[in-house]
DNA sequence: CGGGTTCTTGACTATCTTCAACGAAAGTGG
DNA sequence: CCACTTTCGTTGAAGATAGTCAAGAACCCG
């Protein structure tokens, strides 16, 4: 999951289990805190999150932490770049996942509509990347927390009578690390938001949304 | 291009043509400032940069903007998201492209062999992205720029004398839009760089590396 | 309940941005 | 080819946003 634009997010396409009955491999789980790979490994499966939530990071020498995306339910993980896996991945919660051969998606032989789809969750990749850039570098604090916010709503949102409860299951810091920012900010940002009244925090990590306009204004300024 | 750690791009792998002679579409040219595609066109073809240099943009309504890569020779552009292009692209400089088809990418059928390559450029392009996510959220102006210049002058630096020149057909708004910088502040490392003796400037578009083993020391400091 | 981790908050600082001015370079039209 | 205009790059001063360092509060887990 990465922060696009609004109503980049095709929910149809992307949460539909793209599994073939015939060729399916059988579904798999992780405990919370395991790891599903780490970067350097030979990529063996890739991995559509059935249920939970993954985390995908990446590490500079002198300590300092990319997240680089959160796998949500329907995202697929462990695209191969030269054959190996590029980033580490981990459980935040139980994980329920559907794997697929790497084969699936490197060979055309096996199962055509299965390589399709895979190829085509791998070229959507590239596009909310691309618009995850844009986020890194050209948003502030406030509009990459809101974006952010906005994002997992829509995703994983429950509504809770008026208002739409957001579970996080990640850190302050896997926020800040994934947004480009530290803790701090982050825990500033949410103080921030609840002073205007635009979210609730019910504990630090269950959000409620009071006001999705004032959210949307702050993550999009109209110029 | 994106700015990727040491040694991950794979010069070799990357830069050679992957057209198939029975196949070939045949190559095309743009002048200087013509634009290749704009964000939302349909995708038809993808290029795969012959000589010359690209630079892919994405914009807010606002005006802010995100360049989100540069297309230098081997590079291939236009993968489509859901069928369409995600990003605008025009040329620095005067371009050749070697274009293929969509479906060469998309349908295995046909070219077996360009199917493959072409897939596989993509999955590189999702790992060298991922890096560029650590540039932009994790690293300093310098380090920025410094890892920038390195990637340049490794994929397209000329000697000239004991000293690699590298020629820069981007604007210093174009680097501080891919680096997520503004251009004085671009300006200004530059100027930084030039009077601790790291580079030289022979024009503002011409950057002569003095000291390679500095840029890098400023690129990934030890700890 | 205790101990460690995570989150929040405060005070201070640094880096980068903004605003502004100027000079250099490049494009335009007579 | 030269003057004119415009864009681009550099530099300075001031300000703002986010980072750092530090401490206390809240939360979680055994």
């Amino acid at each position: 999951m990465y922060v696009t634009v609004p109503s980049d997010f095709d929910l149809e396409n992307a949460q539909s289990c793209i599994a073939h009955a015939t060729t399916a491999l059988p579904q798999t789980s992780l405990k919370a805190g395991a790891h599903l790979f780490r970067e350097g490994d030979e990529v063996e499966r890739l991995h559509q999150v059935t249920s939970g939530v993954l985390r995908l990071t990446r590490l500079l020498e002198d300590g300092r932490r990319q997240v680089i995306a959160f796998g949500y339910p329907g995202d697929i993980v462990g695209f191969p770049s030269n054959g190996r896996h590029h980033t580490d991945c981990d459980a935040l919660t139980d994980v329920h996942l559907q794997p697929y051969r790497r084969a699936a998606l490197e060979d055309g032989q096996g199962d055509p509509l299965l390589h399709k789809n895979l190829l085509q969750a791998a070229l959507r990749e590239i596009g909310a990347m691309q618009d995850h850039f844009m986020m890194l570098g050209r948003k502030s604090a406030s509009e990459k927390l809101a974006s952010f916010l906005l994002v997992l709503s829509s995703r994983c949102g429950e509504s809770v009578g008026p208002y739409t409860e957001i579970e996080l299951p990640m850190s302050r810091s896997d926020i800040a690390d994934f947004l480009g920012l530290t803790t701090e900010t982050v825990s500033r940002t949410f103080t921030h938001f609840r002073k205007n009244e635009i979210i609730a925090l019910e504990r630090s990590h269950t959000v409620i949304v009071l006001s999705p306009e004032a959210l949307r204004a702050v993550a999009q300024p109209e110029d």
